[in-house]
DNA sequence: ACAAAAGTGTTATAACTACACCCATGT
DNA sequence: ACATGGGTGTAGTTATAACACTTTTGT
């Protein structure tokens, strides 16, 4: 159907669309204590935005992110946060998608779907960093990892809404089994709280976290330990949902 | 400019709004220890729905929803929470729209702005129930307060957007002074505690109710008290901001 | 004097914090 | 043996819940 870069521009029916609305996708991942999302490169430029998408018009707004993170990573079945719409005139700002399709070759009318205003519905996802493959579309030409703190200057008002995101994913992080996908299928107690440590940008008490998250009843220790340090292994658990 | 029912259909140019995007209000009062919301009824027929509007192509989505709150309060400078954006298909159902529309002497195409599908981001507001004045649009012919535990049948998924709009302002009504608006100015402890019971739908300790409010720095005591009953008279608070 | 409801106090429990101590492991 | 770091235990603090007691007020 398409190839790994995405689908070609003239394969896409913008009146399959529904005009106004679009979706952003903060997909969160983690690796060696850092906290990432995928941000796309748009080509030949220094342009820097989310993964995002426009709903279809026989598509519910839900689907259309699923959607949108399935076709940036390939994941399947990942639940997706929607986090807040944003839809502030200042966030209209056509300039740069037009600079960029200028750059792929097109020459888009003013009034083309691309250079409409939207409101835009966030959503954001945890996955796993070793599972997904990152895939650009077909405006860009990089779609990569980056850490939280370290992020290029991006389009519009994405930073703001990444910044959403992250105040969204620390609101819920006890009410969710926020490790599930973040982190492999076991893990050391340890390596759970520097993932909380490092979404929650502050250090936590070892003892009073560990037990918490055994008291929470959410957790099942594999019988196994660990090996390699020279110091006492530390058990590995499992998430029991 | 416009009488007291509203704008006529035919002072509306749809051209000045964006596709696709809706806002629903949930407009709480609160009034005898029973938490209200008002709700539209469209002319000549059973349909009943919570107020909403359209973005027009030069406004935030948030004064949108501000404004939709004005005209169908005349209430201005009242803080609104957005709490959810509701995309399913399943919400796209034109046909009571049309038949309201029909009932109204209009004859719409089937492609006519209102019988659209639209994404609705659904905003709450907390407002003085003495000082709004409901008023209908021009579709409707009242816009009344129901108990939010004796609504009508709702068209389309208001219900739940009703149902969602209340789990969020109870996961909110610690972090903000929800009093603020639902109360008057000077409130008894006990007025307060009726407030918070009726919106959590339990009841609550009444001597940590007051220790936890006192606690939390927001009240003012008025040296004032209250008299009418045959038993100690309470203080009254204010809240401080 | 009494009932009613507000203000205040006491105690028990639970959750979290900080710190200490013990245990397993590789050098 | 020793350092390292994970597991567990012990106060101290804080927040909440449940209940009792005291105060004020009109009948």
């Amino acid at each position: 159907m398409e190839e790994h870069t995405g689908k070609k521009n003239y394969e896409v029916d913008w009146n399959e669309y529904l005009p106004g609305v679009a979706i952003d996708c903060v997909i969160f991942g983690y690796h060696e204590k850092v906290l990432k999302t995928l941000i796309l490169e748009y080509k030949e430029t220094d342009f820097f935005a989310l993964p995002g998408g426009f709903v279809l018009k026989d598509e519910n707004l839900d689907e259309a992110a699923s959607r949108v993170l399935f076709e940036r990573t390939r994941l399947q079945e990942i639940s997706l946060n929607q986090f807040y719409t944003f839809g502030s005139l200042s966030r209209f700002n056509p300039e740069p998608m037009r600079i960029v399709m200028q750059k792929n070759g097109l020459e888009p009318t003013k009034s083309h779907f691309l250079l409409q205003r939207f409101m835009s519905t966030g959503y954001y996802a945890l996955v796993d960093f070793k599972e997904a493959e990152p895939i650009a579309d077909f405006l860009s030409d990089s779609c990569q990892w980056y850490d939280i703190h370290d992020l290029p200057s991006l389009l519009w008002d994405h930073e703001q809404i990444i910044q959403k995101a992250l105040e969204s994913l620390r609101e819920n992080i006890d009410h969710r089994a926020v490790g599930l996908n973040l982190l492999d299928d076991e893990f050391t107690m340890r390596e759970l709280r520097n993932l909380y440590e490092t979404i929650l940008g502050k250090e936590l008490n070892r003892s009073g976290f560990h037990r918490k998250m055994v008291n929470s009843g959410r957790l099942n220790r594999i019988g196994k330990k660990n090996t390699g340090k020279a110091h006492r292994s530390p058990y590995l658990y499992r998430f029991n949902t």
